[in-house]
Order: structure tokens, then C-alpha cells, then sequence
DNA sequence: GAGCATAGTCCCACATGATGAGACTCTGGC
DNA sequence: GCCAGAGTCTCATCATGTGGGACTATGCTC
């Protein structure tokens, strides 16, 4: 696998060590297999950045993520300023399209609704800011677990979170491919038809491309599977 | 502010930058301040992390904390296994109060409800896994937010998230005092009455301690504020 | 219980990579 | 147009990270 080389090399290499755990814990010979450091240096590395919180030991001794990096993943995900930055973006495909519109993240096993704005019609769906829902029902979930690449750049629906309802969703990723939350389109399939995404696929997709870039300079610089 | 020192000066320097970024985004003027370092030094560590994607540059060219600890974070909360762990725990507070019991962790300004296991009572409250509620509403929710250190080690209210219904909750700390986790008990006001907390409080805070054992090793070494 | 392989930890001579002062360019305010 | 301070880059210096190997601990097999 490609590593990312920068100026300074003990920076690399402990991104490396973080990186290898990503997956599974890893005792401290499958650490170095993983990251190809020498046995000393994965040590030293690895109980440095055991000191900082950024690995921990897990009850077989094995080194896994720190819990600092939940607190530093929370304040990387405030720091986005995402609902209020994929606001205006959201209000324009809600006016385009005429359905309710929605914004929602991974958090765990879950999707949490974001940004909700409702279609005029009498008949729309409703999602709650701070619903919470599963990630194996509806287009925005099936995103949000990664799996998907979506060669149109969206993925639709039918009738999964809830009979009668359709939705399409479409990506918003970080510079280096990550999926960090996804906009979604959603109304009666009376109305936006069994094919929502042949009639509102490429606006959703447009609204997705504006939330990416109204984030501007998003993460590293780093490569980018775009 | 005393600074973890570890065998690896660098990784040392780049925790406090990740540290400094923690609260707000700042500029490289106000990162030098913030971490006592040089002003290249700070600029080629911070450089170095953009480049893994652990800090990012917001609009205003500012240093933020990076999506790629959005994703670590992710890996280091599923390594937990916190649910699975915590369960006999909870398991043992429902069979010992009578009560329903839940884990609650917390999502940005939310908190998800992780395991929920209900009292035998006919009337008892009912709160889904999954579930998703407000951190200003109901004991853990305060605990959640860090706030507050209850001396009794337990907090209750009365009322807060839903007429009638009264919570007794009790923080789930990693070795540097963090909160990663709320433990509740919570049921009627006229069964658990006004004060759930003179009952119920020790038997919560001794399940969270429990919670915290069978985590075993949980973070770092480095100072811990319990 | 002995033997063995491999785990984790630590030491230290040495090579090299990180340091940081200062030079340089860019930008915004006056 | 001037200036202060932002961000970026260079490079001589030396402090630090490296990694082979020694050591201890542990679990498995016989």
C-alpha cells in the first residue's frame, strides 16, 4: 500500500501505525508486519502514541485506536460546521425538485438526520433533525456504510425505510475519498415514481458536489481516490 | 499545561498540536502560541499531520482537527465493543433495581442510546436502541456533555425528557477521566419517587464502575484527572 | 518440569532526520 | 505605497530516532 511521505518521517511512520489498526486490534508482530518497521520502532512508536491516548491496549493486550481519537474525531466533526455549511445547498434542491430534502451522517451502526428541510406538498415525508436511523434501509444508509461507489454518483430507494416512500441520496466526500455524510431527496413514490433517481439523481448529485465544495479545503492533500 | 512526555519527542510535539486544535481552529500564529513551538517547527508538524489527513485547513486557511480522525475515531469506538462489554453490567442494575436500564453514548450535540433493557414492570420506560435524544433533557444527557463531576459520582432528574418519568445516571470514564459513556436507570416518578437518586445512585454508580473494569485497559497511561 | 519459540521490552552506538533562525514571498490594513 | 505579520522554505547543526541485539516473560509441547 502507498504511504503518504511528508517532511517529517516519524509523523509518516505513526500514521502508518494508526492506519494499521484501523481494521483490527494487532499485537505488536502483526504491527510490524502491518506497518514494516523494525520491532523496536513499532514498540517505541506504538507506546508513544499509547502515552498520548492515540492507541490503547485492548484486554488481550493488543493495540487498538485511543480513546483521544473519539474525542479528536468529535471536534474534527464540529469543526466542519457541516449542517450550516450544507445548508443553502439543501434549500436549493428542496426548491428544484419540490420534495423534502435531507442531510444525514454516520454515527456507529446509524444515520443521523442533520439538515431537514420539507417539501410544500401536503404529502412529504418528515425526518426529524436528530433522527436516528439504520444504515441497511434507504439509499442515504446503503451510502453511508461505504460499500457503495455510485457510478451515476446516487444511489435510490424504494419503499426500504418505509412503505410508500422513495428516496435518492448522493455522497459528500472528503479530498481523499472518505464518505462523510450524504444528501438525500425523499417523497411518496405516488409522486416521485418507482425511478426517483432518473428524475432527480443528477440534482442530487449537483447538490452534493456544491456541499464538497462549499467545505472548501477538505482534509490532506494527501492521494485522492476521487 | 504539563504535556505527556514519551521516547518519541515528535509524536510528543504533534499531540500537543492535535490538542491545540481540539477546542477551535487556529491559525499558525495563534498554533505556535497555543503549543510552544517554533514557529517552522509548527509549521512543518502541522503540514506533516495535513498531509495524513489528521489536521485540515478550514476556508479561513486555519488548522482544524482532520477527517481522518473522524474515521479513527469510528475504529476506536467499534474496538470497544463497549454494548457487548457493558451489557452483564446493566444486566445486573435492571435485576437489582427492578428498573429499566440503558447505555447512552454521545453523538455531537446528541446521545444514542446503546443497550436498553427493560424492568418486568407493567408500566416502565421504553427506550429503543438506537434511539436518539437531546443532551439538555434527562440525566445522562447532562453527563454526556462533561459539565459536570457529580461528587456522589451519580446524577438524577426529574421530569426533564418526559413528564412523569424520572433518571438516575452515572459517568463511564476511560484512565484520563474522559466521558465515553452514561450509564441510567430510569422509571416512573411515582415508583422511583422524586429523589431516584437517594435509592438508586449508588447501585447506578457501581454499574459504570463496573462498565470501566471490564473495559481493562482503556487509554493511556498519561495523567489521569480521577 | 524442561525446553523452545516467540512475545514484549529495553539498551546504546551511531546515523540521520528534525530543528529553528532567518530569508523570502504574500496579504491585508492603514 | 508602506508596513506588519501572515505563511513558506532553506540549510547548518546537533539532538533525537533508529534498529540490531540482549534480555525477560509467556505460552505451548512433550
Amino acid at each position: 500500500m502507498e504511504h503518504t511521505v511528508t517532511a517529517v518521517g516519524v509523523i509518516d511512520k505513526a500514521a502508518r501505525v494508526l492506519a494499521a489498526v484501523e481494521e483490527r486490534p494487532l499485537d505488536l508482530a502483526a504491527l510490524m508486519v502491518a506497518t514494516g518497521l523494525p520491532r523496536a520502532t513499532t514498540h517505541r512508536l506504538a507506546v508513544s502514541l499509547e502515552g498520548h491516548g492515540l492507541l490503547r491496549r485492548d484486554p488481550e493486550g493488543r493495540f487498538a485506536p485511543g480513546l483521544r481519537l473519539i474525542a479528536l474525531g468529535r471536534a474534527a466533526a464540529r469543526a466542519l460546521h457541516l449542517p450550516e455549511v450544507a445548508r443553502p445547498a439543501l434549500e436549493a434542491l428542496r426548491d428544484d425538485t419540490g420534495e423534502s430534502t435531507q442531510l444525514y451522517v454516520r454515527e456507529g451502526d446509524r444515520r443521523i438526520c442533520v439538515v431537514s428541510l420539507e417539501s410544500p406538498h401536503g404529502l412529504r415525508t418528515i425526518v426529524p433533525v436528530g433522527a436516528s436511523l439504520p444504515l441497511d434501509a434507504g439509499s442515504a444508509g446503503h451510502l453511508l456504510t461505504g460499500a457503495l461507489d455510485p457510478t451515476d454518483g446516487w444511489v435510490e430507494s424504494v419503499g426500504e425505510r418505509e412503505p410508500g416512500v422513495a428516496s435518492v441520496s448522493a455522497p459528500v466526500r472528503s479530498d481523499d475519498g472518505q464518505v462523510i455524510a450524504a444528501v438525500s431527496v425523499s417523497g411518496p413514490i405516488d409522486r416521485i415514481g418507482a425511478h426517483p433517481g432518473t428524475t432527480h439523481g443528477p440534482a442530487v448529485a449537483t447538490a452534493a458536489a456544491r456541499v464538497e465544495a462549499a467545505l472548501g479545503r477538505v482534509s490532506s492533500d494527501g492521494p485522492s481516490s476521487l
